[in-house]
DNA sequence: AGCACGCCGACT
DNA sequence: GTCGGCGTGCTC
């Protein structure tokens, strides 16, 4: 027998696989298992992807090892990398390597694949009479009462030992599964009449390709919507993938489908290890599992028969891959939709500009959700000029936040700030000559975090020492510019100093667990007041929160890319939102040097629609999204020249090749030119249609494949600019 | 990732 | 002539 084999290299053309001829040894069901086979002078590992015949030209190989049982991938997972493959334009090897927990990738280092434990029972054929020895009998006695039991709990070794030699208990081995929790139950859920309504709207849709829009503020209710349709989906003998952007901020979430499906929902959390990884994967690829629940990898867990994908909070940026393949959660999505026949059901407070276009035009169907399930009304929203508070001197907080964070506490209710910025000063600079810290390997000012005492690179993790003379003139005046969380912290910490503050970014959440314990500790209610990124903004849910301060509305206004105004539309609508999620109201106020501008006020009104018809204008008018595609080439070299002079050559390249209606930008550097030592380039390619395209950019691909001096990257549908 | 092959300059 | 440097292409 012979097959095709993918093996992990990078080889030549996109999707080449090589011959190898198959021993008898080996069982012949060898599709989508892993093999050892030797190549060049080399043994690697590779995806069986077919079988063949004998080819003629060349002798082949044999493969060396089977190194799967079971399939990693099946069916339709090997069609699926192709897909991604043509549409991202990426080795086929990458797309499988993508769809695999760490453990089961070609190559992979990780040892813990699957558990095995030994367990002995009693063989059931042997009379026990002739057994006289307590401790033997006191063994027999306790297989009599458990069935099985695991090896190493027993204590007296050489009595067992015995029994096992006289063949009276049998020993053996089984796999297990790493992880067990413990399983609260949920207590029943009543729907409101609206998410009835839902409910049934998307019921009506199983069993089509659709996808469907859930458009549903905040605090309405959606979680429950999902789980009334995944109950259902389970009920017809379907299965249910429910995405989640990063999975470990909504324990809230977790918890909830744990304690109504049990044993038969898998949680891809970024918190397993590798192994307890690969025995989630095991149960799904099994059949053992109806629903999944993960982040934007969870798309391709091997589940039969679905009947349902939901991507929650869908305008979430986390469901771009940002590196190859670069793929989007959602195509894929609809990919698997139209195999499994099964609709698509996004869900958010704030979909993206492009979606709700698609849903107004009738190529999504449109679904409401307008009032939050309390009854209660959206919190009120207070924009405060921060021009005006700067002269008043409240240069961190304005004096009505101030006022209202005293009020709240006395309350004993708690309070929310965002700070969209880690790490205690923006930068450091010198008063006397105008100096600034950069990072040695990035273009970019180095972030002063005072509780470690070092100065960071946000971008390749670069950290110094932080000094106070000037480098440069040797003055001791070094001035801090701009406040990130580390400084808000302090500065609540004097400015309150009765209450309790917790803060949560980047840095306080980066030990396994920590988010959780964050997270537990401000809603145990031992702490007043939470500062944190825009990691408190998403899919939290405080009942005791009334109070939500925003403490730079702007900071994610002034970033050059054409998605900023919807980003900080979002931003200030989900973070608002945590304010008054239960029987208490809520408030807000958002602190701004832009008081008028358009993402800001509809985002204090709450009014999405407002909101949306501004920005559509203003894409219509400069060619953005959704009125256009976007494409991005990006060129990077460690050779400033080298790396310029390819882009411009690539650029020459397209404008002869592509269609006149394509417009071609650049190249231009990057925001950032210089990341690591790498610099870095770009082209934007914005069209409606263009059938040159693909194979273009696939020529590219292949011109630059043997060049190491450059890296070229296709970035379909980038999220920024 | 290695390794062979081949082209070109430098050197006993 | 011939040794070795390295850019290029191939590995079933």
């Amino acid at each position: 027998m012979y097959v095709e084999v993918l093996v992990e290299t990078k080889v030549k053309s996109n999707d080449m696989t090589f011959t190898y001829y198959v021993p008898n040894i080996f069982d012949n069901d060898l599709i989508g298992k892993r093999v050892l086979v030797p190549f060049g002078k080399r043994i690697i590992e590779g995806f069986v992807i077919n079988y063949t015949h004998k080819p003629e030209g060349y002798d082949v190989k044999s493969v060396l090892k089977v190194i799967d049982e079971e399939r990693v991938l099946n069916d339709e997972l090997i069609e699926l990398g192709k897909f991604i493959s043509d549409k991202y334009l990426c080795p086929l090897i990458y797309s499988y390597q993508v769809m695999l927990p760490k453990a089961l990738k070609a190559n992979a280092k990780v040892t813990s694949g699957a558990k095995k434990l030994t367990y002995v029972k009693l063989n059931e054929e042997l009379n026990k009479a002739e057994i006289k020895v307590r401790e033997q009998l006191a063994i027999i006695n306790l297989l009599k009462e458990n069935k099985e039991v695991l090896k190493s709990s027993i204590k007296s070794k050489a009595s067992l030992k015995k029994l096992i030699e006289k063949n009276i208990v049998i020993e053996y081995t089984k796999e297990v599964y790493r992880l067990f929790d413990e399983e609260k139950d949920e207590k029943k859920i009543i729907l409101t009449q609206a998410q009835k309504e839902v409910s049934l709207a998307i019921q009506k849709r199983f069993k089509t390709n659709k996808v469907i829009l859930l458009h549903g503020v905040t605090g309405s209710g959606k979680t429950e919507v999902y789980i009334d349709i995944v109950k259902s989906v389970i009920k017809r003998g379907m299965t249910a993938i429910m995405l989640v952007p990063e999975i470990s901020l909504t324990p809230q979430i977790n918890a909830r489908f744990k304690g109504i499906f049990k044993g038969a929902v898998a949680i891809l959390h970024s918190a397993l290890s590798d192994g307890e990884r690969h025995d989630e994967f095991r149960r799904i690829n099994r059949g053992e599992v109806k629903v999944v629940i993960g982040a934007r990898s969870a798309i391709f867990a091997p589940l039969k028969n679905i009947g349902i994908i939901i991507i929650d909070e869908e305008h979430s940026e986390s469901y771009k891959q940002e590196n190859n393949p670069r793929y989007n959660t959602l195509d894929i999505a609809v990919k698997r939709s139209e195999t499994h026949n099964c609709p698509v059901l996004l869900g958010s407070a704030t979909p993206t500009i492009e979606s709700y276009a698609r849903a107004k035009k009738g190529y999504y169907e449109l679904l409401k959700l307008d009032k939050r399930v309390n009854e209660k009304p959206l919190p009120k929203v207070m924009i405060v000029d921060m021009k005006g508070e700067i002269r008043k001197g409240n240069t961190i907080i304005s004096g009505v936040l101030r006022e209202e964070i005293i009020k709240t506490l006395a309350k004993n209710e708690q309070v929310m700030l965002l700070i969209n910025r880690r790490g205690y000063a923006n930068y450091l600079s010198c008063k006397n000559c105008g100096f600034t810290f950069k990072c040695p390997n990035c273009d970019i000012t180095l972030t002063y975090h005072k509780t470690s005492g070092m100065m960071r690179c946000h971008y390749c993790g670069y950290a110094t020492k932080k000094v106070n003379v000037c480098p440069s003139c040797k003055a001791e005046a070094l001035r801090e510019v701009g406040g990130g969380t580390e400084k808000i912290e302090e500065f609540i910490k004097n400015e309150f100093p009765s209450s309790k503050v917790l803060r949560m970014d980047a840095d306080t959440t980066s030990k396994k667990g920590s988010h959780f314990k964050i997270i537990n500790d401000f809603n145990s209610g031992d702490y007043n007041i939470l500062v944190g990124t825009q990691m408190i903004s998403k899919g939290l849910n405080f009942p005791n929160v009334t109070l939500v301060g925003v403490i730079n509305g702007d900071s994610s206004l002034n970033v050059p890319n054409f998605r900023s105004s919807e980003n900080t539309f979002n931003l200030l609508d989900q973070v608002t939102g945590r304010a008054g999620r239960h029987d208490k109201e809520g408030k807000a106020i958002i602190q701004t040097f832009n008081p008028e501008h358009y993402s800001i006020v509809c985002a204090a009104k709450h009014d999405y629609e407002g909101f949306f018809n501004r920005e559509m204008f203003i894409r219509k008018r400069l060619n953005y999204p959704p009125y256009c595609f976007i494409t991005l080439i990006k060129i990077s070299s460690k050779d400033f020249n080298y790396g310029i002079n390819e882009a411009k050559k690539i650029n020459v390249y397209l404008r002869d090749n592509l269609s006149k209606t394509t417009s071609i930008l650049g190249p231009s550097m990057a925001s950032v030119l210089k990341v690591n030592n790498v610099y870095n380039f770009q082209i934007i390619l914005k069209y409606k249609k263009d059938d040159k395209l693909y194979k273009e950019l696939k020529n590219i691909i292949k011109l630059y494949e043997a060049n190491n001096k450059v890296k070229i990257e296709i970035d379909f549908n980038p999220i920024s600019l």
